[in-house]
DNA sequence: CCACAAAATGAACGGCATTCATTATTCCGC
DNA sequence: GCGGAATAATGAATGCCGTTCATTTTGTGG
């Protein structure tokens, strides 16, 4: 019964490899789990993988490449399956919901995605092919779709990011007086409801919204 | 007729001082016009003022109080003079449009707004406190006008990330036979416009949809 | 007038992503 | 099976970045 060996690896190429594309994944995901974003660094990716930090460049081009198959894994916890069970404005809203939430939980993500282009991330790309598919079978027509999903996302991505503010980030403090008409409604929306719910209000009314105006294009490209 | 002093200033407090909140916020807005946000840094900006990096922080406490007096002055240029103007649902309207066009410019500024509390930007509330004057002067209940900001605003910055994407963020690469779907939809949404006009027809659906969905919520409240 | 606050310099620090030389091991063509 | 190339690790080093600190000089309030 040995001791799990403590002696650290030797230089040179290890028996077998100790890194890969996935286990680097899971390896970011744990540390983001447990320390956020800001405690997602290079050598604490390496600490983790119990190797040198310049052995994560062997895998990952860079932090940037490394961040991609995260936001690529992230992207899969993505609940698309109503795309496959209901009419497409239910499915989109079910689908709203589940993106929001996920993305609400990896704030610092949002702004990656609208950079990084969906070339090789598998994940990303699967919950795209959903999604279109919910459409088609909608009855939208084909070049309509892209530009549909991107009006969402947008609403999406914003509303998860708002999620991920304070609380308090409202509070006027001594500058109040001198906008008394926003100070007076900040105050009045603060009195019916929490900040959590408030962010919940504000994505309903706005998902809800989007909805009824895409049904409105729908009918109008289908007469 | 002696050359402006090339000199270096000496240590010491200066005769008149050289630095303040408006000189450094003017200096970075320079700077980020000059060489994007990526070139923002304490060192570049204090060089651009002729200073030392250290003296920055005896006017802001750290970069992140820099970004949010940048964040504050770039929000005066959004136009909100429509809501003294014209009905409620024009005037977001146009207020949309251009507040999203002012961040499309000021990308890296989006996740920054998120997170960034109100208190003591007064550019900020005083853009707020338009569009609340003008959401009351149309008849919305105060309790009603902050989540529907939010939901809005939301909208708005995911619409500007999405501006601010390169242009062929969709392309599937090699793994585009296992998307046939979506690749289909990708690129016959191509055809029929350029990605920029794409942008633009993404935001104008949204928007509408959601203005089409806050006029049936103010109807409702108003029976 | 004098003590203290304010505002500059310049040197230093720790952390970060990344690069490079080196070493050990595996894989592949002959 | 053998030898050379590709692979995958280490560890040292680099350069940039935000930030801190000791020091110096000057303005200002009692």
């Amino acid at each position: 019964m040995t001791a799990p060996s403590p002696e650290p690896r030797r230089a040179g190429r290890p028996p077998r490899s100790v890194l890969s594309k996935d286990r680097i994944t899971a390896a970011a995901l744990d540390l983001i789990a447990a320390e956020g974003y800001e405690g997602l660094t290079m050598s604490g990716l390496a600490r983790r993988l119990r190797v040198a930090p310049s052995a994560l460049y062997n895998h990952a081009g860079s932090k940037q490449e490394v961040l991609g198959w995260v936001q690529d894994h992230v992207m899969t916890m993505v609940d698309v399956s109503a795309f496959s069970r209901e009419a497409w404005d239910d499915a989109v809203r079910q689908w709203a919901w589940s993106y929001r939430e996920v993305f609400a939980r990896h704030a610092p993500l949002v702004p990656v995605i609208a950079v990084m282009p969906v070339t090789d991330a598998a994940g990303t790309l699967g919950m795209y092919e959903e999604v279109a598919r919910g459409f088609l079978a909608g009855g939208w027509p084909e070049e309509r779709i892209v530009p549909t999903i991107v009006a969402l996302e947008s609403f999406i991505y914003g509303s998860a990011l708002d999620v991920a503010a304070p609380r308090d980030i409202f509070d006027s403090g001594s500058l109040g007086d001198r906008f008394p008409v926003f100070t007076a409604a900040v105050h009045s929306a603060s009195v019916t409801g929490d900040a959590d719910s408030a962010a919940d209000a504000a994505f309903h009314l706005g998902l809800d919204g989007m909805i009824t105006g895409l049904r409105a294009q729908l009918a109008a490209y289908s007469s």
